[in-house]
DNA sequence: AATGAATGAGAATTCATTCAT
DNA sequence: CATGAATGAATTCTCATTCAT
């Protein structure tokens, strides 16, 4: 099933969806009802069925949203940098400023994904994998200089992004206090670390050290 | 609130939490209807309210009895450990395996923590501080020769263990395909070289080269 | 809490009140359940709720009704008394003839308000008094004429409604005979004998004796 | 069916039905469940079974208890007055002392009756209706003497107590503030008026006068 | 498009009662 | 007699969804 999400959202349509964001960010996607999201954007019950038919469309609906906002920030911020550290460092503090920035997305797609319907996850996977190519295609260059690692494809986001994204799971769910924006700095040193080739990471220590 | 995890358990009270994992790991917590876990348990509606008074506390339960696992394992694995690189891969190893062995837990503890009723954060928090505590002591040695980085406390364990968990996580879930026993060599060559201090990264890289 | 009382009753509403009335005097509030209103309201659950909320609301609703019905009924028929005699005959009088029309709304008038929720104590009891209010200041003239007895204000109902009351309740839950209509009379004398001033009282006395 | 009330009771009998008569007393006959009456009693679910067989029975039985305490006193308290109206004020006085003494009791007999099960009505009324014989028969003599009017059987506790009955009730239920004993006087001469026949009345009026 | 009344399946929980030990 | 685990029917209430206006 494709995406809930129309291309252009009437103002009620916005409301709709802002509504349950913020409901969905606070009680999960299963304890929100219907009758919390009519509370919160205004709308009668009547009308939000008009428009999105029913509850799972909803939470779709804003998970594509999420979606599309995250790795289109993403991989624009990504896409100028001119050195292998410095994309990954663009990176995660891409990705840590957004989650700091949209905590209701972020608690939203990161922490409540298995709750959207599994009538979404064809679709899902089919959007996020498009997004992950034109991303990884970024670091092909460095990839073929032998600066980075070859890994099984499915490990490039647990190894590059997992810690900040753990990290960022602790705090927003309040098990945390460490700002994460104050973790970037050690979280990209991880990142590098983890990704750089046997050869890069040596230069780029005995760098450090003349440094 | 302390847990409603009883000292000892009636074959009556595993049944219920056995059936209750299961069922928790299929449906998520929120979705799991009492009657799933009557069925699954073959134990009268009334015998559950009996013993653990309601789903909250079948949930909380179920969740001590992961981490008390979890956690209990980890400490008994690294403990022997006598260098530092081998306790991190000890660690990673243990971590993995765990998981790969107890799925249903692993659901639990690390996807569907936040449905267990706020009630028992306090209970969480402590019993998690206390083993990580333990856990911590016993790299104390290796930190104080200066071989690990000095981290804000809260990010060594995203640190170490945030991309096993990602991925995990994927697997988990059906979103990644690779096993995560075969990732072990590769995400614990990235938690070392995380955690490891300049010097003694630049120590191993060396002796890896000159293997 | 105020009343769940609306100002005006859809018909939906009216049937419910009026089905839960019905239910209510034939088993008592607490054994009545919402289905037994379901059925004789023939509206849904839903509905029913959508309505009032809970079985409460029901019981507190219904008791509003009841309660504005008999004082205003009471204080209706009392205004016009010319002499004090009469005024408390005719007090004596509309209650019991009130009782015998709406059996069902006394027995939860006199019988059931204890199983009102307590929630709703202060608003009977405001009402309750401000009905008693008007009522009693019916009774102002003759009082400061010196023909009614001075009593402490919470001994007025009793003294006056009391043995009616009584006799109602053993009437209305069967275990009296006796229609209550046919003790008007000796009810409204003993009423003008335990509330008129000894100076009434003899006057009256002379004057039946001279009939 | 008889009351299930053994002769002599067991401390755990008297136990349980003293925490029965606690909890009606708090709750109700309806709310209270078996486990209320187990915790306040100290016995267990199965004991309680095994003494009493069922709820209805307990609730009878401590009505049962109940009855006799109460008319026990009051047959025992007014039988030696020598003059009709030195009977009916100490049959006031008797019965509003019981209720301040007795105020769980109290509302058990007078405002929780209903809800003791209709199986029951027979053996109340039989035992109530031997009882009201005997205090009656104590009358008779003034009955016969023209002292006292004579009514419909059914009228006779309704003119007598009914005033005292009514305002107890609002007393134990907390809506009036008034102390029973501090009405005794006032509910005596109302009780006493509306008894006395016509001539008995004319003289103790002109009795009161001389004083 | 918007509204909110109506529906009814389903879920959690309670509680009287039974019964093996 | 005492205990408390076990049972399952019954009850209240919720909530997604439909539909007439």
């Amino acid at each position: 099933m494709s995406f809930p999400l129309p291309q252009s959202l009437s103002e009620r349509q916005s409301a709709i969806l802002a509504a349950a964001l913020a409901v969905f960010s606070e009680k999960g996607i299963v304890a929100t009802t219907i009758d919390d999201i009519r509370q919160r954007s205004q709308a009668s019950v009547g009308s939000i069925y008009h428009h999105f038919g029913n509850k799972e469309n909803i939470a779709a609906a804003v998970f594509a949203q999420g979606l599309d906002h995250y790795w289109t920030r993403l991989i624009e911020r990504v896409t100028p940098a001119d050195h292998a550290e410095q994309a990954i460092t663009l990176l995660i503090d891409t990705h840590i400023r957004w989650i700091v920035d949209q905590p209701d997305f972020a608690r939203f797609l990161f922490a409540r994904r298995e709750a959207v319907s599994p009538d979404y996850d064809q679709a899902i996977r089919q959007r996020t994998g498009d997004y992950a190519k034109v991303l990884f295609s970024l670091f092909q260059p460095w990839q073929k200089q032998g600066l980075l690692r070859r890994l099984p494809m499915s490990l490039y986001y647990p190894v590059l992004l997992g810690p900040a994204q753990e990290h960022a799971r602790l705090w927003l769910s309040g098990r945390a206090a460490l700002d994460p924006r104050d973790a970037i700095e050690e979280l990209s040193r991880a990142a590098w670390r983890s990704i750089a080739s046997d050869a890069a990471l040596a230069l780029s220590l005995s760098a450090d050290r003349s440094t």
